[in-house]
DNA sequence: GCATTTTCGGTAATCGTTTCCCCACCTTGG
DNA sequence: CCAAGGTGGGGAAACGATTACCGAAAATGC
């Protein structure tokens, strides 16, 4: 009789962690069921209001904290949420991240983050193991992805976000970015400063927002009645890497254009570097634009003038998405697409082409502000 | 006799998302028990192999996958890693996480990743949700946090790694970063070019990491015979804001340094900045070194000399420590202590002092490399 | 050829929750 | 004062895995 049932198993419990309190606990020591505790943890309006404060005072007294797994493992809700993204690294991203998540612990969820790195059995295995955690939703902002890698998420009928297109399926809804405008704006900017060569360095272009920044890039300048040769629109791969690549290929054809714009801000700040190290003056022998307005576009040298696209906005669009997709009573339930405006940020990497006011333009003294007296107005007569 | 006992119930399992299998679906059309399903996945050597290339045959034919959750739950092993970082917007950090996910995948772990923006409200509600998520051990790379909140994860015995210092307590490993040696030849370097006057902008000093960078700075400077006033060690917040502030607040005071050392990286980005701004050169009227070595330091204008912490051994470090804490039969399990290396990596933002030399330096042609010829060797006559 | 050992797979308990079902009890009406 | 109605809370069955235990069949020894 010393050792009761239980005692004769070698107890799973065993394995517990020190320090962990589950629900009995809190139950005994409130003097209530278990079901009495999660219905008060859960805030189901009929439990008595004196049995709450009991059990919440209980809760306190042990410092029970709900396991999340066994709370998902019975109402097949794990509220994590899925974040991919093609690398982590990228200063773009980071940012994103972090709205993102901010935006998802607000509404009680966490992140399950993965970067790609372009690499599709990375893609593969990332996309198995949110599976097997089990995410509420997953919001896939590589802006460019192998669409039968997505099939099985598809197929599980998971909420899902795209950026730029997805397959149009119920479960799915799109941020639609709008490029065009931005970079309208960063083509008549620089055209009003009286460029005419205006080079374009694309991203990879097997992603879908690559084609859609440097479609319209041509079409904005197809607009103004100008047209960049083929040598002048350079594929990089939206790396500081690959802009420093691009640039110096455009370098070495001579033939140079008077103004360089960029698919994104890394590549901006490689073509800097690459002019910094052939003695190009920026902005004084050619203007460079970049597009992303990452934090650190401010701080180059010169800061980029570049094409704003709201981290802010993304991120909010996505979690609200993803909940749109999850959660049956959201206001924005049936909405399948959200826009993502542009907007050009003008800072000092852009000026006059060379030749035009050189006088106006040489004086590089300190006190260079956002607001620079170099817009388009000041050109026309 | 219609509804067999288990349709009367609303069963839970119609909450279950669409195309989730389970174990038991695999049994049944392997046509084994559970147990069976079970032993296999886990790869016990006692199963039959015959039966188990069916069992296999079976999953791979229904698409099962292991749900994580239930997993957790019996084992008491969620394979979660937390990894606490301070702003994953700081491009250090970014390279950090990429490394650390990249080792914990392979080892079979995910990553609950956080980051605590230097709040400590945060920070609490961070540890809150990892210790509700299970994870199995958390790596703190904050080089820095306060002590009370690491509290409830000592209480419980998690495996922890700290950075720099954390308390002597048998779950906790160290990451000693070797912060003297980098900066001491960050320091000579300096000096051997030359310099006499050397100045310092800090980290945030309630951080461990951030005193002891400057320590170790004014240690390496007095072993030489230099000491630095005071006005020329600034405080500042491992930001490119803060080293913008800091390099402006010691331009204001008069009295420039010849060089400055920085606390990081992006301190060091910043204080090219605010020199960019006041059209000061670097590296021909101040030198500027950095610390870390991220990515970016190659990229900035000039390329930045920096002291160069391994990302790659720090998450090595991280994800050995804390499979040591977790897994009893880790080659490493009694290790305490993890020694970190750091190095100088010479690169174009530093130079010979205004005046000593000046023609050699002015030929700023391309082709720098880092091996130039501006070695203490030179120097000496 | 029978007894003993070994192998191998199935049954069931368990992890910590949620939630269905039902039984008390209390309230209220007649 | 008793029956009917409503309501709060407890018991127990899931969720999907792991694993201790046990029993049946096969292998082996004498």
């Amino acid at each position: 009789m010393a050792s009761p049932v239980s005692a004769t198993r070698n107890n799973a419990a065993d394995r517990r962690r020190p320090g962990t309190v589950s629900i009995r606990e809190v139950a005994q020591r409130a003097g209530v069921s278990i079901a009495t505790v999660s219905r008060t943890v859960n805030r189901i309006p009929s439990v008595n209001p004196d049995l709450a404060k009991r059990v919440w005072q209980a809760i306190d007294e042990v410092g029970y904290l709900p396991n999340t797994q066994a709370r998902a493992l019975v109402s097949g809700r794990s509220r994590m949420l899925g974040l991919i993204v093609s690398e982590i690294t990228n200063p773009f991203f980071p940012e994103l991240v972090q709205e993102f998540e901010n935006l998802a612990v607000a509404q009680g969820y966490e992140v399950f983050i993965g970067s790609t790195n372009y690499d599709p059995a990375r893609t593969e295995s990332l996309i198995r193991r949110m599976l097997q955690r089990s995410v509420d939703g997953v919001a896939i902002m590589t802006f460019g992805i192998e669409e039968e890698l997505v099939q099985k998420l598809v197929e599980r009928e998971f909420p899902l976000v795209f950026v730029d297109a997805g397959p149009d399926l119920p479960n799915i809804r799109v941020l639609k970015v709008d490029y065009g405008e931005g970079i309208r704006q960063g083509v008549q900017h620089l055209a009003a400063l009286g460029h005419r060569s205006i080079a374009f360095i694309t991203g990879p272009l097997y992603m879908r927002s690559a084609v859609a920044r440097r479609d319209a890039f041509v079409k904005s300048m197809a607009e103004i009645g100008l047209t960049a040769p083929a040598e002048h629109i350079v594929e990089g791969t939206h790396t500081m890497e690959g802009g420093i690549a691009s640039m110096e290929k455009m370098l070495a054809l001579g033939e140079l254009p008077t103004a360089v714009m960029c698919s994104n801000d890394m590549t901006a700040i490689g073509v800097l570097h690459a002019l910094y190290r052939t003695t190009h003056k920026v902005p004084e022998e050619i203007s460079v634009v970049g597009f992303d307005d990452i934090h650190l576009a401010q701080f180059a040298l010169p800061p980029l003038t570049t094409v704003q696209m709201s981290c802010k906005h993304l991120a909010a669009a996505a979690v609200e998405g993803l909940r749109a997709g999850i959660e049956p009573a959201h206001p924005r339930a049936a909405s399948k697409q959200w826009r993502i405006p542009t907007r050009l940020v003008v800072r000092q990497s852009t000026a006059f082409p060379r030749g035009t006011l050189p006088a106006l333009m040489q004086n590089a003294s300190s006190g260079r502000r956002e607001s620079s007296p170099r817009s388009a107005s000041e050109l026309r007569p």
